[in-house]
Formats: structure tokens, C-alpha cells, sequence
DNA sequence: GTCTAAAAGTGACTGTGGTCATAATTGATC
DNA sequence: GATCAATTATGACCACAGTCACTTTTAGAC
């Protein structure tokens, strides 16, 4: 999680510090709240002054684009795994991706900030990290079409953002759901379901 | 547009202000940008004490939730329109949502403004304007299954919610996208279009 | 007209976000 | 060790967002 390897001095404390503001950011969110909460805060709790926040995010809730980033490598390792291995990939993926959303289902507020710092890196044109998402994602889409789980005749960058999309959409709707909100898990898996059977191959006589 | 009626003067008043407001605010962020327009020069052009500002609009990027409001009762006075009619309801309603991305062409900086502001909004729970656009697109759904366009056994919630996923989503993409941007429109058609096939009806043999 | 309560408007005030010139630290070179 | 350039840290500083106690305006009641 923490890939120290070997890194000089300098580069080993500049990784404390980041580390540092963000875990104090995150405490600090978990007990008082985003909002409640000032730079100024993070910045004691961290023991640094407030120009290094700065220095290391242009703003609060860019703290949360670390959360973002942890995911997406989490996700491409999982999808690695799952491609590498042989059988029907697509229950495989669905189930990776409504477990993912137990992250959501754990503190609600961090999540909604979350996604709106997500939110706001889509608006940023070449962001690095939604690149790396939209290759994941289009790259699972092949494979499923290689292996015959998912219609040819349909760009694998296409299908793979209305993927993305109808999660993505889900997810900020639970977030904005009244308390107590619908079933997340059950939810999505119906959706995803919902879109796949869509987009599944014409039945061949055979099996 | 400005539907004043028969209100008190107060209310007329009130009307009035928050209009000088408005156009204030856009006639500024769209010669100088949004960011770098503050609240106090908003307040200057529109003839106002900064503290009036407050009593309209919690902060300064709400009042894309105006431009917002507009978009959601021009697409129920459109699509109820539509409903009205007889024939297809799929390709006018499609082409209505492909003729509403216009709006977004035509400045992009703006419209992602109001699509952070819509997002912010969508992670308040119950906020009445997201209800209203949920409700219409059941509602949309619902008539396409009762004239035999779509799917009779998926919810109208959900499949309602799945387009308005992909079609927001295709917006976020645009909007993030570097210069010069896919073809919203065409991206539009043609992403719709494949959830749609996806939720096709069974093929009857008549016809 | 006067009186009153409620609504709308006001701007001085305060706390925070964010900047930037400067200081301190690092590691390489001699 | 001394010197230097590049990187990182610092906190005084300033502009702005947002608040709130107060003033003004409005629309009835009499």
C-alpha cells in the first residue's frame, strides 16, 4: 500500500508529509466532518504549516482524489487477476464491483465528497487518473467480447462508459438517497445486469 | 418565461431582484469566467448589498440551479408535448434530449458549472428538483412500455434512471474531454440508442 | 392617516482559503 | 569540510465568502 522501495531521503519525506496531511485530513473529516473542518485544522494535527497543505493539494477535498486513486489501482489489480484467470469473466467483474461499493456503504459522507472530487477531475481535461479508469474499463469490454460474453459489433470504448456510467450514476444516486436509502448492492447488481443483457451476443443455436 | 401574473408587489419585487441578480451573475462569468467573478462584483452590477445575495442563493455557484430549473421545466413542457401525440414516442424523445445538448455546446465552461452544481444537488437527499427529473423520466418510461417501445418487465424507475445515468454521463465525458471534443450529439445518439435496442421489446412476428 | 408584524435589504465584521516572498533543507560538486 | 542550485517548508499577508444584528420597506388592521 505504502511503496517505499528506494526512494532518497528527500523523496521519503516528502512521502511522510503527504501521508501525514492525509491522515489527519481523514481523521478530522471522520470525526467532525468535511465541512467542519479547516485546512488550518489539518495542517496542526499534521504539524506542518499551512503553505505545504498547498503545496501538496490545491485545495481541501483534492485529499480525496488519494481515495479515488487507491481505488483505481485497487481495481486494476482485481480486474488483472480476474482477466488472467479462464471461465465467464462477467460474473466475476459484477461481483468485484458491488463489493467495491461496500467502500460506499461504510461513511456516506466521506463517499459524497469523494465523488464530487471525482466529479470535478472528470471536468479536467486530461486528468491522468480518468484516463487510467476509461482503459480499465475498455479493456475489461474487450475481453469480455473476446471471450464471446459481450456483443463485437459495439466499440468496447462505448459500452464501457455506459458501464461506468449507469455505476457511476447509482452510486451518486444512493449517496442522494433519503435515509434509509435502497439496497446499494441489490441495486447495482440489477442495473448492470440489466445493461449487460442488452448488449449480450445473439444466441447461437449451439452451447 | 418570467411568468409574473398576479403577484403582490413585494413579491414582484423579490421576483425582480433575484432576476438582476441572475443576469448579473451570467453577464460577468461569461465575460470573465466563473472563477474569477466574486460574489462582491455580482452584487456591485446587480445593484444589491452583498447580504441580499444570501437571501437568494447559498453560495455563489448556485445559481446555475436557475439555468438547472429551466432545462428540467422545458423538458416536462417538451416531453409532455410529445406524450400528448400519437406515433413513435423513442425517436422524438431521443431527438429532444440530442436537440437539449445544444445548450452545453454552445459554452462549455458554464455548462460545467451547472453540471457541479447538479451533482452537488443530486447528493442532497429529497432536493425537489432532482425529484421532479426523476419523476418526469419514470413517467416518459412508463409511456414508452404502454405503447409497446420498451421492455414491460423492467421497472420504469430503473430503466429510467439508466438512461439519464448514460445520458449525464455522456455529458460529464463531453465536457471533460480535450479540445477538440467528440460529437456530443452523435456520441448522444448513438449511446442511447444502444441502451435502448438493449431493452427492446421481444420481437413479435407480426408487424 | 397611524400602528404593527413580517419580509426584505444592508454592510460592518470575522474566519478561512489561498498566495508568495523568504528561509531552511537537501544532495551533489569541488 | 565549503559552495551552490534545486527542492521543500514556512507563516505573514490579503481578498473573499459568508454571517448577523440592525434598518428599511411592505401590507394589512384600525
Amino acid at each position: 500500500m505504502t511503496p517505499e522501495l528506494d526512494l532518497s531521503r528527500r523523496e521519503r519525506k516528502k512521502e511522510e508529509t503527504k501521508e501525514r496531511i492525509l491522515e489527519a485530513a481523514f481523521a478530522l473529516f471522520r470525526k467532525h466532518g468535511v465541512e467542519a473542518t479547516t485546512i488550518e485544522e489539518i495542517c496542526e494535527k499534521a504539524d506542518v504549516a499551512k503553505g505545504t497543505f498547498f503545496n501538496y493539494f490545491p485545495h481541501k477535498e483534492a485529499v480525496f482524489g488519494y481515495l479515488s486513486e487507491r481505488w483505481v489501482t485497487d481495481a486494476e489489480t482485481r480486474i488483472g487477476e480476474i482477466l488472467e484467470k479462464g471461465g465467464h469473466l462477467w460474473p466475476k467483474l459484477r461481483d468485484l464491483f458491488i463489493e467495491f461499493a461496500s467502500f460506499y456503504e461504510e461513511d456516506r459522507e466521506l463517499s459524497k465528497h469523494m465523488m464530487m472530487e471525482w466529479t470535478r477531475q472528470m471536468h479536467t481535461p486530461d486528468d491522468p487518473l480518468c484516463r487510467r479508469w476509461d482503459e480499465l474499463g475498455a479493456h475489461a469490454v474487450r475481453q469480455l467480447q473476446a471471450r464471446g460474453e459481450l456483443r463485437r459489433d459495439v466499440p468496447a470504448e462505448r459500452a464501457s462508459q455506459v458501464f461506468g456510467d449507469v455505476y457511476h450514476g447509482t452510486l451518486v444516486g444512493w449517496l442522494g438517497s433519503p435515509q434509509p436509502p435502497f439496497p446499494l448492492k441489490d441495486e447495482l447488481r440489477k442495473r448492470m445486469t440489466m445493461v449487460l443483457e442488452g448488449l449480450a451476443p445473439p444466441a447461437k443455436e449451439g452451447k
